[in-house]
DNA sequence: TTTGAGAATTAGCCTAGCCTAATGCCCTGT
DNA sequence: ACAGGGCATTAGGCTAGGCTAATTCTCAAA
């Protein structure tokens, strides 16, 4: 048992919070994050996330490989998921109870998850009646750490011809979630891909109501999917 | 014009908000607020405060006289109250909507003060109809920054034989609250006092329901009590 | 009028997090 | 097999905001 394990937790600080959600959604398709996607994730020049990088691997919450990149410990890995649920918790409360469109939350709950305690996020995730899903459809991690993982495949991908159900939209701009909010682009709409042009073109889908949308290659890859089974 | 009143207002730290918080607090009677009062108050050693009150200073935000103390500037007032408005609100949201005791927002609404945008303190207010006065019965700041000003007398130096109604509980302690909550002495009750040992010794009050109670004057100097007229 | 206690300030130091410039490592293409 | 480009790291510095120890100021009491 080294010293890190040892020691009873510090509290973290706000920038060690935002370092670890960045490697966690950087190795959710699993492998390791590189210090300059985390640099630029973070909007921070490289040698500053060298320098987290060994505290943090000091204190046991991340795994560095020298020149290669890291990955969080089982430790890293429960205090992400631990920011994770509080953005998300954040997020439904503030578009569900407070009047907030999906376009503007995340700025919001972004500084607000650096600052609730665990009690608060309980209480609003008890007045949400526990949500499954944040806002753009972003499964929200269990007070215990578990978050659900589902084989997603995004718009820009699906085959001409198949039926799918917009499942979440992963992205946080505001302009670009105005736009597919208007389109009706929303989590829970079912889309039929209808026509693709070639070249990473955009892709033609039908909605639920019948009507059409032209969806370019950006837009489409943020889109995730899930097929229907059976078509 | 110098320097201070030149620039267009930097985001104010944690920090900054709390010092100016603090000086607001003890400069509300009139006066100086001193540096090892604000030291005190903010559990900081004196230097750090001397320190501090010479970049505030230089900002713009306070009056610094050395040796004697400080006092807020217009602009430090306009911030301290626009902290006392985010941090009386928030209160005031937890214990009415989610279900948090008065004993225990304090320390809730302390950190989010600092997190909250303007947004969402307007969308909170909203919410709740424009409160005046937070669950401790303290004035809550209007948006535009005015701060209502109530003649009010302890109870402890309420005369034998006058009536009042408890109208703030000049308090943060959880402990003393939750004591204080158990014996009906929240504000807007009706007081009758009725009699007071001599040396500071603890005041007898009669509540409207007919039941008294023994205050002591640590409890007794809390109470923040608004005559009634004519008795 | 002087003196000494207590409060305030200055001096000097530390850590967290950031930065730029300089250096080092890895790997791919020739 | 190795040269060079690109990424990572180290070196060295800065600011905010704390700290302790040393010094200076103020004011009341003798």
């Amino acid at each position: 048992m080294n010293a890190a394990t040892r020691s009873p937790q510090p509290p973290l600080t706000r920038s060690v919070e935002d370092y670890l959600k960045s490697v966690f959604h950087l190795t959710s398709q699993g492998g390791f994050a590189t210090t300059s996607d985390i640099a630029e994730m973070l909007d921070v020049a490289p040698p500053s996330v060298s320098g987290m990088m060994k505290r943090l691997s000091e204190t046991g919450l991340i795994e560095h490989v020298p020149y290669r990149g890291v990955q969080l410990t089982h430790q890293g890995r429960r205090a992400a998921l631990q920011m994770i649920r509080r953005h998300r918790i954040l997020e439904s409360y503030l578009t569900s109870k407070l009047g907030y469109d999906w376009g503007d939350v995340h700025v919001e709950a972004e500084r607000l998850e650096h600052a609730v305690s665990e009690k608060l996020i309980e209480r609003l995730a008890d007045a949400l009646g526990e949500p499954r899903y944040d806002p753009h459809g972003a499964p929200i991690p269990t007070a215990a750490g578990e978050i659900e993982e589902a084989e997603l495949v995004t718009l820009a991908e699906t085959e001409v011809g198949r039926s799918v159900v917009l499942q979440e939209v992963g992205d946080e701009n505001t302009e670009r979630l105005h736009y597919l909010a208007e389109q009706g682009l929303t989590p829970g709409v079912r889309l039929t891909v209808i026509d693709r042009q070639p070249f990473n073109g955009p892709t033609m889908a039908r909605l639920g109501d019948g009507t059409t949308r032209v969806v370019g290659q950006e837009l489409g890859l943020l889109l995730f999917c899930r097929p229907i089974d059976g078509e």
